[in-house]
DNA sequence: ATCCAGGGGTCAC
DNA sequence: GTGACCCATGGA
């Protein structure tokens, strides 16, 4: 391990290391990372690269410790632009702060949660299949599916006897029969989708690169949902946790209705005028409106439901 | 048993 | 464009 595989991060201003560590270790069994105390380490491709880094707090610092042998020169360039977009670091979020300020039944998120930052999910492909293994169904069973996928047909790095999966890639899912990920408890319409998705990602007709080229919102939102099995909730998210596209709302999902309902915002779930109230104050940022509510569902208070 | 969960497709109007 | 209905599967 030489010099070169040690990695400082300047922690720019309402940033908190501890609120993205929260996020990243809500009660969930997440696998495509692993958070030890305070520091979290995960194994990613860059560039066709494996390399597995762990991140912790240094103080003015976010540290970047690279645990793959021989990493090539560039890795370390490359990881600190994965993990400042990751964490979305580069932004300035003090615009947003003082909309949350403004408003009196969130004002106390620029406390509670100061510093969190939209955390984001880089790989498109992930993203959609992990919006279809979530839908319709509770969280935690979502994890179970992710997992039994990812250990069924992902790639892993070992380092110290401990196994870094990687998500699945297209090619693979792409492969599959439907019977083999209804032995994993994915239901017929799951599987058809996930595999549908990763047939179009092979034959290059998605790609975060084609949909950035795209010049609106509006155009990305109707290419995602052109492909089968990805709705309106879908595009939103993907557009959102993968484009980091700050003015999508995915609108009827369950736990931004529940947050907003514990905040008293809307009368039900139908209350669609509140919601559209509300989210009109936060223009430009209403991606990390949401994420903030989301983060909200954690809070002891909002729990009893 | 019954209802719900970080939806989506289809089909009628 | 809107709304009713079906699809699936585990968890509480």
């Amino acid at each position: 391990m030489g010099p070169n595989s040690a990695i400082s991060i300047p922690k720019p201003g309402l940033f908190s290391f501890e609120e993205c560590l929260w996020f990243l270790n809500r009660n969930y069994d997440e696998c495509l990372h692993h958070i030890n105390g305070s520091s979290i380490t995960k194994a990613l491709f860059l560039d066709g690269e494996c390399l597995v880094f762990t991140l912790s707090d240094e103080g003015k610092n976010i540290s970047v410790k690279i645990e793959t042998p021989d990493p090539s020169p560039r890795a370390p360039e490359k990881l600190k632009a994965f993990i400042i977009d990751w964490l979305d670091m580069e932004r300035n979020v003090s615009p947003f702060y003082r909309l949350l300020k403004a408003h009196p039944a969130l004002d106390y998120m620029t406390r509670d949660f100061a510093g969190l930052r939209l955390i984001s999910i880089a790989d498109l492909h992930e993203t959609l299949c992990w919006c279809i293994i979530g839908q319709q169904i509770n969280l935690g069973f979502a994890y179970k599916l992710k997992r039994r996928l990812v250990e069924g047909f992902g790639e892993f790095a070992e380092i110290n006897g401990t196994r870094y999966w990687i998500f699945p890639r297209p090619e693979v899912l792409a492969s599959l029969s439907v019977e083999q990920l209804k032995q994993l408890q994915f239901s017929r319409q799951k599987a058809e989708y996930i595999i549908h998705i990763s047939k179009q990602f092979c034959e290059g007709n998605i790609s975060k690169e084609k949909l950035f080229a795209l010049p609106t919102t509006e155009e990305r939102r109707k290419s995602l949902t052109a492909i089968r099995g990805v709705g309106i909730w879908t595009a939103n998210y993907a557009l959102m946790k993968t484009l980091k596209d700050l003015n999508c709302i995915p609108h009827g999902d369950i736990g931004l209705l529940n947050a907003l309902s514990n905040h008293e915002l809307i009368k039900d779930r139908k209350d669609s005028k509140a919601i559209e109230k509300l989210f009109s104050k936060f223009r430009g940022w209403e991606s990390y409106l949401v994420f903030y509510l989301w983060r909200s569902l954690a809070v002891p208070a909002f729990q009893s439901k």
